[in-house]
DNA sequence: CGGCCAGTTTGATCTGGATCAATCAGCGGA
DNA sequence: TCCGCTGATTGATCCAGATCAAACTGGCCG
């Protein structure tokens, strides 16, 4: 619980790594064969706004680590997920550092008071985003209470995974917060169709830990000691669950 | 930052002691002479969709500790505050609660995707609250687009807020997250006009520490040495704060 | 195939904030 | 005025998780 948990060499090696948003090719992938249409804002839309929708937006591919924008930014563009993970991050001016959510295939990325972003995201593995002005945006809406009902539905879903978050942060343990993390993931990834057995964790240690508002190691110590107590497996880019029922025990209480 | 933290008898009891709702008096209050209408929700509707508003809203009036709502509750209404300060909180099943927030005047309660309530709210002071059914407000929503433009900027704000809370809870240290408390709840009354020198903490210290993630103790300790330290004085029902740019640094960092 | 390098795991030690345990202070009621 | 109750403060001790410090692992490049 010191002060200074959450800011490592690493961290700032990455944060200089990630590019400026580049020239990225924007695709011709037509919004009406969007694989994730039903589960993203324009799950509302019909033919007709769909083909507007198409017009005022930038399909946009992002390697991985690079940004979708960073905080402080002046808010010019929201975002649609349509691929691949984001990390959504908060940071302090010494360099600690807090996600504050992962965005998954369907996520918005638009809610926000300010004209400036108010926290960074960026490219976790390969990330493909619909990109919209916020101003032909809000005037999209403006004609469509229908798809602002969606927006503000999408909002409400947030704002409770951030509630929820909080109760995480400030009063579970280091191995409830491990174990709700891997069973609200799972749930996450099963809700975009992903239901293989093993939990994909595309995201480092690193991410889980400021996610969780522990360091590293006591990320991979807990995994570790949930393997040795057979509750699951570490494997290559995730872990597979072996008592699902002992884990949501753990994440409940 | 062991397992029970947060778990307390005198919560307990006060527990026990919250009525549910009582059949409290819908008061005449008129919306049209409402003191904190700019401020909340209604700030955006006119004369006509006022008086629609007024006629399906009823004034309710709670004694301190009074409960709004409790968590798991079927969500039968929606809240605007006008008078009073409210506690929003989520509860573990052992008895560990993280104070997710604090609504004050024209805060508006009933943001949620679910139809079940997923946090409590209690009146701390003598709380004053419009009571709306969900159906009806939602029937008055459908047709008042620039009304559902104004709940979405509330949603945004509170969304906001809790980012920042996640931040506050998962990286700063007990200092940071008492000097972050008091400049921001200091912003907070100021916006709702309350620009005394002495910042009012209507709420408990017990509140305060669920809210920080902390416990009675660190903040009544941290409170003491910022007495010491002459950063703030401690006064009945709240503290003035002698070096506003000493704790603002604090917060920030 | 070997050497590097970033990310991860593991071990030893430390400490911020929790826990346990008394006071203390203010207030309403007798 | 005193008593009892509730919430706040203060002190002593403890410990979960941070910090410091090595290994270890796997993928990539020459």
């Amino acid at each position: 619980m010191a002060g200074r948990q959450g800011v490592n060499p690493a961290l700032e090696r990455a944060g200089a790594m990630i590019r400026t948003i580049s020239p990225n090719r924007a695709s011709f992938g037509r919004c009406s064969a969007c694989t994730v249409r039903s589960l993203s804002i324009c799950g509302v839309l019909d033919q007709a706004d769909l083909a507007e929708f198409e017009r005022i937006a930038r399909h946009i591919h992002l390697a991985p680590n690079e940004a979708l924008f960073t905080a402080g930014q002046v808010a010019q563009s929201v975002h649609s997920l349509t691929a691949g993970i984001a990390r959504l991050y908060k940071l302090l001016p010494d360099g600690r550092r807090q996600v504050i959510g992962f965005a998954l295939p369907g996520d918005f990325l638009g809610t926000a008071p300010s004209d400036r972003y108010s926290f960074s995201a960026d490219a976790i593995d390969s990330v493909t985003v619909c990109r919209l002005s916020r101003e032909a945006f809000t005037h999209f809406i403006e004609e469509r209470p229908h798809f602002l009902i969606r927006i503000n539905e999408f909002a409400a879903r947030e704002l409770m995974l951030a509630q929820e978050q909080m109760l995480l942060l400030g009063r579970r343990t280091a191995e409830e917060k491990v174990a709700s993390f891997l069973i609200g993931w799972r749930e996450r990834l099963a809700q975009i169709g992903d239901e293989r057995q093993t939990i994909a964790l595309p995201m480092s240690r690193q991410d889980i830990a400021d996610y969780l508002g522990l360091t590293i190691e006591t990320v991979s110590r807990t995994l570790t000691r949930f393997e040795r107590e057979k509750m699951l497996i570490i494997v290559a880019g995730g872990v597979r669950l072996l008592d699902a029922s002992r884990a949501a025990a753990m994440a409940a209480a």
